[in-house]
DNA sequence: TTTCGTTGTAACTTTTTTAGTTACAATGAG
DNA sequence: CTCATTGTAACTAAAAAAGTTACAACGAAA
């Protein structure tokens, strides 16, 4: 399993708002350089987490700004709005046999355990702001 | 995100196993039979986690059975060995930028943040052991 | 109202990963 | 010795992710 790097891209791109917007005109180049990665990919990740109502952006004339307060995004939210948009975490393989008795009921039985797993680590995701992660970042410096 | 589906075929193996090698010699070609996979695929499978030490295989002869007790078999034990064998679950994008402040301490500020996830996740995973799952799965019978 | 940097998106290629498949030597009980 | 089975190599196919090129649409500023 392999979270896709989008997550990361994600939360870099994020925190490039965060820490700039106030200064600067924070483009999808000016993220690409910082990250990178291609400004297409970017912008596309830019779409996801404008469609999430995480950051807006000023078409024409360019630059993204956050759209919610720092401490009201957490890590769960940019997963949520990346890498999360309709498909299930865990995949189960197609027609396990009807016939026996553990491939009949195996989808019944292991739903509620993966949901938990899930909840588990939705749970941890949400614990982290991006006012933490500014936070730590300055702390670098 | 997508977890593969070796996590939930080799669940669905070890419940195979933990079912009927009692009464039944369960080859992978039986195995198969039940998860609607590929008997090479489940070979591999099988590989897997003989080499985590969680089943053992008769060669030539053939049939698998369980190494451990199925109370000491966790979701977490399956997953190790079929889906997370050397690769770190969450992946960082390639060589950020070390000259933007944000880029420079992306992968230490976001590291512990993001072992903690993976952590939430695996407890989570060792609450479920297979004598649960067997219990759960003859309670639809 | 023209210019210019930027966004949004389509279309395509490349790369990587996963799963399926064929094939066959090695195994070991009967 | 036979035979069902394992273990594994080598390949194909399918799916997903990322990179790339291209360009219309946008909107501020000259």
């Amino acid at each position: 399993m392999q979270v896709t790097s989008r997550f990361t891209i994600g939360i870099h791109t994020v925190l490039c708002i965060g820490y700039f917007s106030d200064r600067l005109k924070v483009t999808s180049e000016f993220i690409a350089k910082s990250t990178n990665a291609n400004p297409v990919v970017i912008r596309r990740i830019l779409g996801q987490l404008k469609k999430a109502g995480l950051v807006s952006i000023k078409a024409g004339v360019g630059g993204a700004s956050l759209s919610k307060n720092t401490d009201d995004i957490t890590l769960y939210d940019i997963f949520k709005a990346v890498d999360a948009e309709e498909n299930e975490m865990f995949s189960f393989h197609s027609n396990p046999n009807c016939k026996c008795p553990v491939g009949k009921n195996l989808h019944t039985v292991l739903n509620n355990h993966l949901i938990s797993i899930e909840d588990a680590m939705i749970s941890e995701m949400k614990k982290t702001n991006i006012t933490t992660l500014l936070n730590e970042t300055n702390s670098y410096l």
